[in-house]
DNA sequence: TAGATTGTTAATCGATTAACAATC
DNA sequence: TAGATTGTTAATCGATTAACAATC
């Protein structure tokens, strides 16, 4: 439309899912104490390649000095803005079983741009149960968090079986990006976004490179196991 | 090398991170006494396109028939032998926090080819302390588990700081596939895999869409905020 | 055989990488 | 200016998609 840096177009996915790990490397120079970095440092600290880094920084546009590298705090900022965090997301969290309970704990949600305002569940007889310092409430407090928290972003760590009703519920009350504990697709109208986290998931795939780690060493006799390396 | 289907070349990485879903999603028909089902059925229960879902399997084999669809626990079962779920994979859980706790009372381990066989941690006021039926151990205890249970992935439940160190101890004894939940970039040897789940940097990327989504409706005038739909 | 659905092909799309011109 | 490092280019690689021949 216009040469508008904000009016640019979509930024990669690839890039955007690489993001948050170019910003906690750079907190970490941050606090001790480096001012300025190149893109072979910070792509080391990051576990990418430099060539990849500096693509992927193009795309939000060029902030960095050719000789010098890149202004840690500055560059922090760009990234901090690109990705939505210079702003505080509201975040609920439904689902008071173990998981939930540990995510209604865990400190790193406050410390960058998340505040957990609210905890849900559907079994009654939680409701008004203190976790972390916070009541859980029942699911018909949702549209009332959505209006006046401004409420967008929901985490689901229920039980598969309830997690598509709870996913509902959370869509209807006007809730649009979705993060899923739950072992399961979930179906969700255009314009709501979902990523999901599965454990099971991560394992299986693990399983599948190991299983092909011990064929291999299998492959080369049964001497060579636990010679390599 | 030969024309032996199980000295095939390698699965793209894009399928092996799909089949966990479409087991999972094979095990849902399984379980409603459904026996057999096309590839546009279970696209649609797995969340992909049947087209896609077809050029994956064909990495498999031909399990198929054509005509008539997939007999689901005949491909179910390839799946799992694909991904290496026909054994049963000891798995060992570092760091005894809210995490670590929720993760060890995390039951959906034990139900495909996982069980936990033990907890640890760096603090010696949890040892022998049981969570989750199992007592939290040392982590010299480490050597005698992958000798003697065939230890062979280790999750990081543990604070950023002491990751990269327990994984050091992991790596030492033999652990050659590493589930991190610790919010940093682990360094590890050629031979070892490390997958990451990271809570922060999906909501940051959900944040990013969020953050477009409210850019493009600003951008259509105010007033048509929470029109569309 | 006729109808249905797989497995594969070929085109397209997006991501990665190495090299280097631009430039501080 | 000389040295260093960015931002961009172009080539390569891998993933996705639609279409359809093969075949049950």
């Amino acid at each position: 439309m216009t040469a508008d840096p904000s009016a640019r177009r979509g930024i990669p996915d690839a890039t955007v899912a690489r993001l948050p790990e170019y910003l906690r490397a750079l907190t970490g120079f941050a606090e001790r104490g480096i001012t300025s970095v190149s893109s072979e440092e910070l792509a080391a600290a990051s576990g990418v390649r430099s060539a990849k880094l500096r693509k992927d920084l193009s795309h939000l546009g060029s902030y960095g000095v050719r000789g010098v590298g890149y202004e840690v705090d500055h560059l922090a900022y760009q990234i901090s803005r690109e990705l939505g965090l210079t702003q505080d997301w509201p975040v609920a969290i439904v689902g008071m079983g173990n998981l939930g309970h540990a995510l209604a704990a865990y400190s790193g949600f406050a410390t960058r741009g998340f505040r957990v305002v609210a905890l849900l569940d559907q079994d009654e007889a939680l409701h008004g149960q203190q976790i972390a310092g916070l009541p859980v409430r029942p699911m018909d407090t949702l549209d009332a968090l959505v209006a006046e928290e401004g409420l967008a972003i929901g985490v689901i760590a229920t039980p598969a079986g309830s997690a598509q009703d709870v996913c509902d519920q959370l869509v209807a009350a006007g809730v649009s990006s979705i993060l899923n504990f739950a072992p399961c697709v979930l179906v969700v109208p255009d314009g709501v976004d979902v990523r999901k986290v599965d454990l099971s998931t991560e394992l299986q795939i693990l399983a599948f490179h190991e299983q092909r780690k011990a064929l291999a060493s299998a492959a080369l006799g049964p001497v060579a196991k636990g010679v390599a390396k």
